[in-house]
DNA sequence: ATTGGCACTCACAGCATGACAGTGCCAGTG
DNA sequence: CACTGGCACTGTCATGCTGTGAGTGCCAAT
């Protein structure tokens, strides 16, 4: 049983490195098992019952099937390090970000290039963040611009329009009580802890006061997981033979955030590859996605990750995605 | 000559048509020319002569060259309109757009729909733009966070660490003289008008404006072109079929920012058609570009524009680009 | 100037062929 | 009883051959 499993190891290296259907022969010969190509077959025709590898025609070697890949990765017990190059490039490619949207334009493409393969970083989740300060801006007498700070670094901001004039005092007045309320609340406190505000304004400006609060809330609970961003699409090209019926299913799939959004799934701290079929998304079939999440204390409050054809180095791409969210957490502690 | 054209014109429409090399025959037969197969033969060796058609094969027909392409736009008196239901989708989608990101997310989207090609917009030039407002929000005692709100909607904002403690009443100063020197000018002034800022400053905080002012310009000049938005690449799939050699560099030269936007260009209001072997990027032999500035007050503050196939339909690609820009300029001129 | 006719050229699909990689099965062996 | 060598079998793939058809260029006739 164990060596059945040491041969699906091979298969799969092998399989993986090559691109090509493997026979009994070139893994006895390849991969120093000590057995005759003879018995690698009776042991290739228990894993085909069982429905690890198939073979896609009867004189071809095996290829691993979803389910092979999946045992596979569930007998890992480490993913491969990173190379001291590739650690080194992680470091000067962060070093320098000024803000947050810079932070995670570079850690996506950094994470395209050190795997090869097509990566996703969704921003942190506004939902998990909480609130460093609420700036609200007079732009004109009828319209003022809401800033929204989160302690991850997020930004966001939304013109409002208002019905008549809003004075000064009253705007830092609402900005005081805004702030005063919230800051170093999550923000999906916001809705209950704002709940009253516009009761302590005057009744002419209440109105507008309301608006304001509304779009606050929007900004904050709404849009709140809306941000992803993608990088490395030419990579899918590189992996691809059979191409057209095979890429542009998963190019239309990476156009939707909501697919995407769903792809990355809720933020959890632990790795997740998810393998070919294993996925909802029928567009992905074919494809496996290896996820995990990041955030600056150490608890997630987003996730990043990749997406390639089910036929990639699981060990090599776990050990990229682990240790690019590493870094970023890092970073993210220290800079933002 | 003029029928030379006429049959140059066919030619090219029947080939983005059909996607195929083009005969004598059909050409009699599909396009109401009144002359023999046999006259179009003459004149496909003369058009071959020109150098504006070529044969891919002794015994095929004919398609255009990249120089037929270019005589077959430039004899274009006016590109097609847009259909009613086109029209409707394009209000449709624009409409109960929020912010700047929103409008330009949905406008590349909506290119992309429309001409089912690649889609390409520009975020409104900084350096073309003018200072609505400027914003200095202290985020923490050393710790402030500059926000750049510019009246072409765009908002820029940085996080400053400073150096010991910045008081309330000096970063309300600030905040004054930002604004009355540099509201309503263009950014590409603000070099200047805030050379001497420091000055009216105390000496022990001095530094602390210099650095504040030092950012503010990086944020203006240096990041200013810097914003460009993809959509539809999954569209480069439907038109190749000849695709892991065509596709893959021109998705590299897709993701690099730099590419983008030297393809878009200085912004200037009419329409440009760059065809293959026109465009300097190697990666983008082979395709061409159609771009077109926008701008709400009819000056062009941006770019956008969509890359395809040189076989692409050219007159209503056109047609699209210069209803989107022209759709998206009023939007900008009402809402932001 | 235009056209019908004709010989000519290639690309391409269809088919047969042989080489080859890989398998399953069986009988023999320690 | 697990392992192995041998052998017949199967299906893919590359190769070469052939006929067909689309399309051309040229020429003589109108």
């Amino acid at each position: 049983m164990e060596r059945r499993m040491e041969i699906l190891r091979a298969i799969v290296e092998d399989y993986v490195a090559t691109q090509e259907p493997v026979g009994s022969k070139v893994l006895a010969a390849r991969h120093g098992l000590s057995i005759s190509p003879a018995t690698i077959r009776n042991e290739m025709a228990a894993l085909e019952e069982e429905g690890l590898i198939i073979q896609p025609h009867t004189s071809a070697g095996r290829i691993p099937t979803d389910l092979g890949y999946r045992v596979f990765v569930d007998r890992l017990s480490t993913v491969k390090p990173l190379s001291a190059p590739e650690r080194r490039a992680i470091d000067t490619f962060l070093e320098g970000a000024v803000d947050l949207d810079d932070v995670v334009a570079r850690t996506v493409k950094l994470l395209a290039h050190v795997t090869h393969q097509v990566a996703i970083v969704q921003y942190p989740s506004l939902t998990r963040s909480s609130v460093r300060h609420i700036e609200v801006i007079s732009l004109a007498t009828n319209r003022i611009m809401l800033v929204l700070i989160a302690d991850t670094g997020r930004v966001e901001q939304r013109i409002v329009e208002l019905n008549g004039e809003f004075s000064e005092t009253n705007l830092s007045l609402l900005r005081n009580k805004l702030n005063s309320l919230s800051v170093g609340k999550k923000l999906s406190a916001l809705p209950n802890l704002l709940d009253n505000l516009a009761d302590d304004f005057l009744k002419d400006v209440r109105t507008n006061v309301l608006t304001i609060v509304a779009v606050l809330l929007e900004m904050a609970i709404e849009k709140s997981e809306e941000r992803v961003v993608v990088s490395g699409t030419s990579n899918l090209a590189r992996h691809a033979p059979d191409f057209s019926t095979n890429v542009h299913p998963v190019l239309e799939a990476l156009e939707e955030q909501v697919v995407l959004l769903r792809l990355l799934g809720e933020a959890v701290d632990e790795m997740k590859v998810r393998i070919g079929h294993e996925q909802e998304n029928k567009k992905l079939h074919g494809t496996s996605v290896i996820t995990t999440g990041y955030g600056p204390t150490g608890e997630a409050v987003a996730t990043l990750g990749i997406i390639g054809p089910t036929r990639m180095d699981y060990p090599g791409s776990m050990g990229a995605v682990s240790a690019v969210a590493r870094y970023l957490s890092r970073f993210l502690q220290d800079e933002i």
